[in-house]
DNA sequence: AACTACATGTAACTAGTTACATGATTTA
DNA sequence: TAAATCATGTAACTAGTTACATGTAGTT
């Protein structure tokens, strides 16, 4: 459900069309929250009908301009403060670990050496993003460079481990 | 499409039984590959029909014994060797920390407080189930520790970071 | 005889994906 | 006037969840 917790905070600072927020979900969100456009713009017509924002506006094109309503604010409120984050639950890198006694060591040490090469690789990707980023500013980009610092760790975490895994293979 | 992957990994050490197939999954794949009883059951009649598995024995009960078919180890190695791993894609912990601003300073922190608590509570969780694992062998408990490894990382990372993000705040 | 564990199956629903469809306005 | 961009909508499909349903075999 938190497809409709991200239009809500998005929304929340300041009206939207669904074509912008499309946008915004590809610039900023794309990493932490992807959004297609057919999953969104259905989803702004349920939650119109759920009574969290509305129509403010219609522009040329058939354009619709939503904004929060009270309701609307304090589910983003509650979720931010009294739901507890999802756990992250799937993980197919990991589930291949638990089957690499199938394969040869030596396919077992490039599956983790590709790992390993992959993190080095998205982490030097997000380390220019962040380059990028410097320039910018506003709310979004300063906490988004909080969230950026996370996939710094979390790339550099992956890096480590595999490298780590290989060596406790030679056992 | 990984359950099934998870699946033929699972058989490929040896037959099994949807029912034993879903204790494994409680046991040993709940923390990267959960799955409930009906998707198991269901993707089982499917994989069959495609040929990656098929019934080799019926038991007592309408228990029904799977096997793994030459076409099914082919799809794991393929998947194992050739198929790269799916990204991280959505993060709603991280989602909330966009909308940060929505909220007062103390309740921000707040949040990252949270966060880091409860990173450290799973962490020492973990812990605890390592060393349960101590004590058993064979192979899905030594690959299976070498995945904990990584949830261990994965927990500081969380921790580290929420403290981190935290005093990035007061600025 | 009652209880527990074994064992499978199905239905209804939600979230998300890809692809198709349509048309209006702006800009080169 | 052609192309790009703006703008929304819908259909078909896949994966996963919760809840319901049913019956058998072994244990106390």
């Amino acid at each position: 459900m938190s497809l409709r917790h991200a239009v809500l905070g998005l929304l929340s600072s300041g009206p939207s069309s669904g074509y912008d927020l499309l946008k915004t979900f590809e610039a900023s969100l794309a990493n932490v929250w992807p959004a297609t456009q057919s999953q969104l713009y259905g989803e702004l017509v349920k939650m119109a009908d759920a009574g969290l924002i509305e129509v403010i506006a219609e522009g040329p094109r058939g354009r619709k301009e939503y904004a929060v309503t009270e309701a609307g604010r304090a589910e983003l409120q509650h979720w931010m403060t009294e739901v507890e984050p999802e756990r992250l639950r799937r993980h197919d890198m990991l589930l291949r670990v638990f089957f690499l006694n199938r394969l040869t060591p030596e396919q077992a040490r490039d599956y983790l050496r590709r790992q390993q090469d992959r993190s080095a690789q998205l982490y030097a990707q997000l380390e220019k993003v962040r380059e990028g980023l410097r320039a910018e500013d506003g709310d979004l980009a300063r906490y988004g460079d909080v969230a950026l610092e996370w996939g710094l760790r979390f790339h550099a975490l992956n890096r480590d481990w595999a490298e780590w895994a290989s060596a406790q293979l030679k056992d």
